[in-house]
DNA sequence: CTGTTAGCGCATTCAC
DNA sequence: GTGAATGCGCTAACAG
């Protein structure tokens, strides 16, 4: 319950003025060294937290940040996370924030690029990175680094790469999640179908696969009795229906299907059109479509990453460093991975 | 992005000062009705949010809290609730707060009555409640009333009384989710076994009976093949282990077992001690006890609400009230329910 | 190198 | 009933 110690008491105690244990607070020159010393040892003395809010009021300054993030359809994950980021802002609404919002095609690696080359014009004080595009994201922050504006990863990292921080989850925990379940809940020996999706292959790899990685690790580790089918997909292919027909017919004896990413819903929905209910379904995000579709039944349960938690985190995290240049040792955070069923489904936001 | 309205600006578009904008979101005395109306619609208008720091800060005011509830084990549900309140205090440690902590013997009664009697003496502000008998809390609540101090429940809500807010589960939601996933995870026609701890007769049964309630309720509705096998235990019994071991023997084909509670790894490492590990076993709340035992593959599945985030949440709602007099409509607020498998353990803090 | 000062959003006290 | 003035923790510009 230790009070707030404030800066008027650590001068007073340091024997120098306000004016000074400011500069020592925010590595400004113009400091005697005697004096920095003395300061900074009763600053780590009594655990000293400057006030972020007083500090923003006084500030009267305008933050830029810029966030680029894959196109986003309202209710799905990209729109879950901008509203994060939008939480964020608003909590600290005493600290003025301009946010630029920058999304691009994930699919059009040419449309990234160009999105991303705007980023440095607009002369941010810091931005927010959703990579889809390993390449252009490398890119990306080899020119921030050189124009020395810091910048955050939501939802994939990039290995190589010095951000202030990542925001992600444990891409290969939450596969072996997907296998658990799926192995848990449907009868030894049975089949399960894994249904990768076209679009994994040049965009969004980086988190599918790795997902592919924890679930394959799962079925080999684990000693259990089932088989995994894999098969490609393309979710926006006018004739999926036909596909689909023709892999589950071929396939007899699948008892659980999963799919990587949040297009779970087109599996699902197609499942049911069929009268396959019997085939339990796991997939990710909580996205307003899986949503549906989980409430209709189709599917049986979703595996999530906190979208909106990571904008939040990714946006107080700048502040906290643009104002206090604080910065957290381990640079990778993961989000919790929460488990969605029909029962608790209501409860997440 | 609108930026956020100040109190001069207000007051300039109103055409008084900002001593009367201030009395009008005070509710105080001495405003002709024709400022207060003006002044009202104005800040209906622009949606004036006050900047809760900044006014703590111009306060200066040190507001006193309680916090009564079970006594705590560290690393126990109610130590998670109570870090919780730990960390909302640090978060705003621009409000000066003083936490009263008054643990109680959850399973006496009278000792909770008389740690019950102490609290209004303290004169807190407010008051948060973690409930675990009804009549002692039910008295306390009327008492609090007529002093006029606010109070507000966590993990349990007394119907008939009126807190200024509730963060609780939905318990029953809790019990069918066990159902699901233990029906799910076991074969069809199997048996589940459900343990209730004897305490649950005295005490915490206010949880526990919703729980079993939903449970109960699932095995009905959802149309599965399952038998449900209910039996009481106390878990602090020495000569529990006979009781289980006789229990468990004389009904074999048991495939699952769960307890509606956090002592679940009582029962689970009973099994595992016992070789009986092909059963599989569900419990609630991710205590240290708990986790040990699910790392120890003891524990399949812990059905979790969050305590920590209600101890936040129940300070900063407090603050609200006692700053701004900013009351919620719906007191009742329920907590994500999280499910976490050995998978998603590590990242659930 | 260092202290002083004005000012941010806000609450309160004190004149009028 | 209302406005002006003071002060809180903090930052930045200015004067020495």
């Amino acid at each position: 319950m230790a009070k707030q110690a404030t800066i008027t008491e650590i001068a007073k105690r340091a024997g120098v003025s306000i004016g000074t244990v400011d500069r020592v607070l925010h590595n400004r020159a113009g400091v005697s060294e005697a004096s920095r010393q003395k300061i900074q040892a009763i600053l780590d003395e009594v655990g000293y937290k400057p006030n972020l809010h007083t500090s923003a009021v006084a500030l009267r300054k305008e933050y830029r940040l810029a966030i680029s993030v894959p196109k986003a359809e309202a209710g799905q994950y990209w729109d879950h996370l901008l509203a994060g980021t939008k939480q964020a802002i608003e909590e600290y609404s005493d600290i003025h924030i301009h946010l630029d919002i920058l999304p691009y095609d994930q699919f059009d690696p040419a449309a990234c690029r160009q999105v991303f080359a705007e980023i440095p014009e607009l002369q941010p004080d810091a931005v927010i990175i959703g990579p889809a595009f390993d390449a252009e994201t490398r890119n990306l922050c080899n020119v921030l680094q050189a124009d020395g504006i810091p910048y955050v990863f939501v939802d994939t990292t990039i290995e190589g790469t010095r951000p202030l921080a990542a925001f992600t989850a444990d891409q290969p925990a939450g596969g072996s999640i997907v296998g658990n379940i799926l192995t848990h809940a449907t009868p030894p020996e049975s089949k399960i179908a894994l249904l990768l999706t076209h679009s994994d292959e040049d965009s969004k790899a980086l988190n599918s696969e790795q997902r592919r990685a924890g679930l394959e690790r799962y079925f080999s580790d684990s000693g259990q009795t089932h088989r995994l089918i894999e098969e490609v997909f393309d979710p926006y292919d006018p004739r999926i229906e036909e596909h689909l027909y023709g892999f589950f017919t071929s396939n007899p004896g699948i008892a659980g299907a999963c799919v990587l990413n949040s297009r779970g819903y087109v599996l699902a929905d197609f499942l049911h059109r069929e009268g396959l209910d019997h085939i339990t379904v796991v997939a990710f995000d909580l996205t307003e479509t899986n949503v549906r579709s989980m409430k209709q039944g189709n599917i049986y349960a979703l595996v999530c990453q906190q979208p909106q938690r990571q904008g939040f985190l990714a946006v107080t995290t700048l502040l906290e460093y643009l104002l206090y240049r604080r910065t957290n040792k381990n640079a990778q955070h993961f989000m919790p991975i929460d488990i969605v069923l029909r029962e608790n489904l209501d409860y997440y936001r």
